[in-house]
DNA sequence: GTGGGTGGTTACCCTGTGGTGAGCGAGCAG
DNA sequence: CTGCTCGCTCACCACAGGGTAACCACCCAC
């Protein structure tokens, strides 16, 4: 379960690891937390085009449970026409550098 | 897809992490691995027994998975009862070293 | 008045992933 | 001859996560 639905899950975790995969364990989630790396505000259609292949339904479900587990903020501003901004919470930040030596990983792998 | 099939897959990777996140996409991979970091070899059941909950189908096929990957290495013994050792390859324990910050993440977050 | 651009929501459908349970091959203990 | 162990494999099935598409409210420019 990705999407919504935090309750269920009674499972428990045998290892920090599982708790931090549920956090990202949605399709583009840390896509969208690398999308989000480098600014410190996105809009929503910035998002969807930084993060090709993700449909809005999907992008907005994500960044709510993003915003649920508490690593990204959503700012919304009454304006017409609407404007959102989100960025990453203290919490998301230092997810996000927890990321990096995955990252670096992928990245020598894909190297070869 | 986490099961099988590689050759499909025509996404392109943005950035090293979703590389990663392929690699250990699998609902049970990452207890998997760190079932295997602290042991040099693993049997079958042991690892069953390691990683409550998983079942022998999926299990098998996790660990298949993985030593497509190139992650777990597969040591089959010719003997009765059957004997197979699964045992982390370079690369996996380069991987579980840069899983290291994400559970620490989790462990503090589960901390409060 | 109609089209565009914003950031969504709602309804429905489909695929892939993982779960269930059974069986198998080979030898050994009893 | 029966049952047990070990490491699987196979056939089948359920479900939820994600995809598709339509729609909404709001205001502006044309």
């Amino acid at each position: 379960m990705t999407t919504l639905n935090r309750p269920g899950k009674p499972d428990g975790h045998v290892c920090g690891i599982d708790t931090a995969m549920e956090v990202i364990g949605g399709k583009w989630k840390v896509l969208i937390l690398w999308a989000l790396h480098d600014q410190p505000h996105r809009r929503f259609g910035e998002l969807r085009r930084l993060v090709p292949g993700v449909t809005e339904k999907v992008l907005a479900s994500h960044l709510r449970e993003m915003e649920e587990d508490g690593i990204v903020r959503r700012v919304s501003y009454d304006e017409v026409p609407p404007r959102v901004e989100y960025s990453l919470t203290e919490d998301g930040t230092r997810l996000n550098k927890a990321l990096e030596p995955l990252g670096e990983w992928g990245r020598e792998r894909a190297a070869g």
